[in-house]
DNA sequence: CTGATTGCAAAAATTTTGCAAGCCT
DNA sequence: AGGCTTGCAAAATTTTTGCAATCAG
């Protein structure tokens, strides 16, 4: 579905915000990239990354999240616990969430597109990203 | 805007499904319906119910938050902070969110009402309420 | 080289839990 | 009265910080 930036475009992006590429922000970065739908918190980012580059640090992991974030390559979001998960912030995200279990379903179609454009004009807002997320009770638990 | 519930009906809701209305509850239910668009954390529904009910202690907050969430009377969101704020549950919320300054601005209409029709047939999902963000830089930050 | 970045360990802050006492119904 | 709830204090987790050593550019 959606186009992502590879890794290597990333990192030209660090790079262009003038930060260094080092081994422990290559490997938080590989773990988010390398799956699309992912919604990693921060403690399974270590365990990840470490697989990647073992020296890595808990705070660093922190410091990165920090920074991806910064750098809108990453968004927290919230699944249920009161851990945040990040996952990709490029394009829409959209989640059909079951407060019973927990379960997240992502879906394709949305149209943000079109309210997007009249709220850049009415807001004077630049519009990125968004995320829709609707709320209730998939088959499963009804 | 819309319509919210009084705090008298949420009573009645906490005690429909058989909890007791107790100060602590009272005082926390009251904070978080004395306004409509707060994005209050933990420490923040501590601190304003506190005023209310200085008895207060925090894990008693944490219960009511979760029982309240478990309810449907609200809802964790994050807001670019690793700690949770919560927010309303029912109906939509729809904000700007400045990535810049962390500004964040609600507006009124989104489309989501026919999108949750056809996801609740094509997945079977019973929908009761919906979140839509827009990330971006807002008009000040540009 | 040189400042940005790291890992570590310690400090903070947040969240969860156990339990006797207290309160709601 | 009886059991749900509470506040407290302690445990567990999660997040942040200080700093000397290291590394990327």
């Amino acid at each position: 579905m959606s186009t992502l930036q590879s890794t290597d475009h990333l990192i030209e992006r660090l790079r262009e915000a003038g930060y260094k590429l080092t081994p422990a922000r290559l490997a938080v970065l590989k773990v988010i990239n390398s799956d699309d739908h992912a919604h990693l918190n921060p403690t399974d980012v270590l365990a990840q990354a470490r697989k990647i580059y073992p020296k890595l640090g808990r705070a660093t992991v922190y410091r990165a999240l920090e920074l991806l974030t910064e750098l809108r390559i990453l968004r927290p979001i919230y699944m249920g616990e009161t851990t945040p998960r990040f996952i990709r912030a490029e394009g829409g995200h959209h989640h059909l969430v079951c407060n019973e279990c927990g379960e997240v379903i992502e879906f394709a179609e949305c149209m943000a597109g079109d309210l997007s454009q009249s709220l850049q004009e009415e807001f004077g807002f630049e519009i990125g990203s968004h995320l829709l997320e609707f709320y209730g009770r998939c088959r499963a638990c009804k």
